[in-house]
DNA sequence: ATCTTATTTTGATTAAAATCAAAAACTGTA
DNA sequence: TACAGTTTTTGATTTTAATCAAAATAAGAT
């Protein structure tokens, strides 16, 4: 799995390279600890829609999106997908699987558009850690914060409406960037719509809905956040 | 929080101190560890319905469930309840707390039957954690698995119905204990349709669909399973 | 440009489950 | 046993979002 479109040895622009050295994945680690990693790690260079790896099948290694995004999801036999996640420069994925039994992994991953992804050795990362409590600290905070997060998101669907869901993803999204009110949506809206587990023409209507209330614009592949406090107030009152 | 039923120091019974010793929490800890560990905890004696712990609350234990059981859930602020596990004899929870930011538990606990829960204190596990990187790896594993239960929870409330969620819910039961297919549930039925997220009428409707197609059948508060097969084709073939 | 394809929107309809309301079945207690 | 309370079931209705179908729009290729 996932050996076809890899480029080894590793070569990382400078840039390319502090930001592995911040990620919450490594930084625990010693320099010399972080330069044997980059040395055992694979860039997967992938097409759109191209698969990083399937569900079910182990996995030896750990992944770090650097260009491009990368969507995570659940197949059902029918063939409906639910996308779990979407994976950007920077954001780390599959690294609880290294602690999982047999290494399977339960979750596809494939590149939404075209990305390039670090891929560190399992093994080694596992064998680094054995010498080294507060690695291992680094890597129970990282599992922890992805617990939250799951359980945040399975409140968000139980508790919650799709408007609400919509709403609290775009603040989310609004939350990271340049200050400015504009999300740009790179993905196509089924993708987004997958993400929010609700059809497309349903997040068609919630837009319309929320643009006639005069709290967003849609333009192009872009929404503006015309009223970020009503937006917010949507959170709190409704959902 | 969580001090006002508690008594302190442990006297355990022998069955409940090797119920602790093989939890998967403890279980790579020294027994001189262990030994100590026990020594800190605290036995919370709760009441059916009484709190453990609040949502925004930071937490200082750790909790094994010793009997009864244990809601954990969400609400919102209209009221709403929504049950995300309910754990029993054995069971731990609130591991991932000690590793979040400020300790602070996004979940409240209470008691659905009069409970007794041993709370270990987080900061004493923490420091046996930063001696032995294998406990480390043990609790990796255990955050992982809850990180996958997780995932797979997501997956059954956004790609599947009311019907299969049920319907894996009591195969899951029924996986656990003593051969027989009878399945005893020892809280009401709105916790069950709170922990599947569907209303109690939804619930009992579902039930009653199980009952006429001839896969189970209701007495009292048991459900026996009637055609096992049945009931796992169920799972393959809709949803 | 024009044609082709994929994406998105809109409209009409349906389905699943929630809600509302009330009856029935239990529980525990006096 | 009768009573007060809770829990569960049943029935009628509504709501939310899914589904189906088709039009409109956008994106790519020739």
């Amino acid at each position: 799995m996932a050996s076809e479109h890899v480029d080894v040895p590793v070569k990382l622009k400078n840039h390319i390279v502090s930001l592995l050295r911040q990620s919450p994945l490594l930084q625990a680690f010693s320099s010399e600890q972080f330069s044997l990693l980059l040395e055992q790690a694979r860039i997967h260079r992938l097409q759109e829609g191209e698969m990083l790896f399937r569900q079910g099948v182990p996995l030896q290694e750990i992944f770090i999106c650097l260009s491009g995004c990368i969507k995570l999801f659940h197949m059902t036999a029918e063939g409906h997908e639910k996308i779990i996640s979407i994976a950007s420069p920077g954001q780390n994925f599959a690294e609880a699987v290294m602690f999982a039994e047999g290494n399977v992994c339960h979750m596809n991953a494939a590149a939404l558009k075209q990305a390039e992804v670090i891929g560190f050795n399992a093994g080694q990362f596992r064998g680094f850690l054995e010498t080294s409590p507060s690695s291992c600290f680094s890597v129970m905070g990282l599992l922890s914060q992805h617990i939250q997060w799951l359980l945040d998101e399975v409140d968000r669907l139980t508790l919650h409406n799709a408007t609400f869901r919509l709403v609290y993803f775009l603040l989310e999204t609004h939350k990271h960037p340049n200050y400015c009110n504009i999300i740009s949506l790179d993905v196509p809206k089924h993708v987004i719509a997958s993400r929010l587990s609700v059809r497309p023409e349903t997040l068609s209507r919630i837009l319309k809905n929320l643009t006639d209330q005069g709290l967003i614009t849609l333009r192009d592949h872009k929404i503006e956040l015309i009223d970020v406090a009503g937006l917010k107030a949507m959170l709190s009152t409704e959902g």
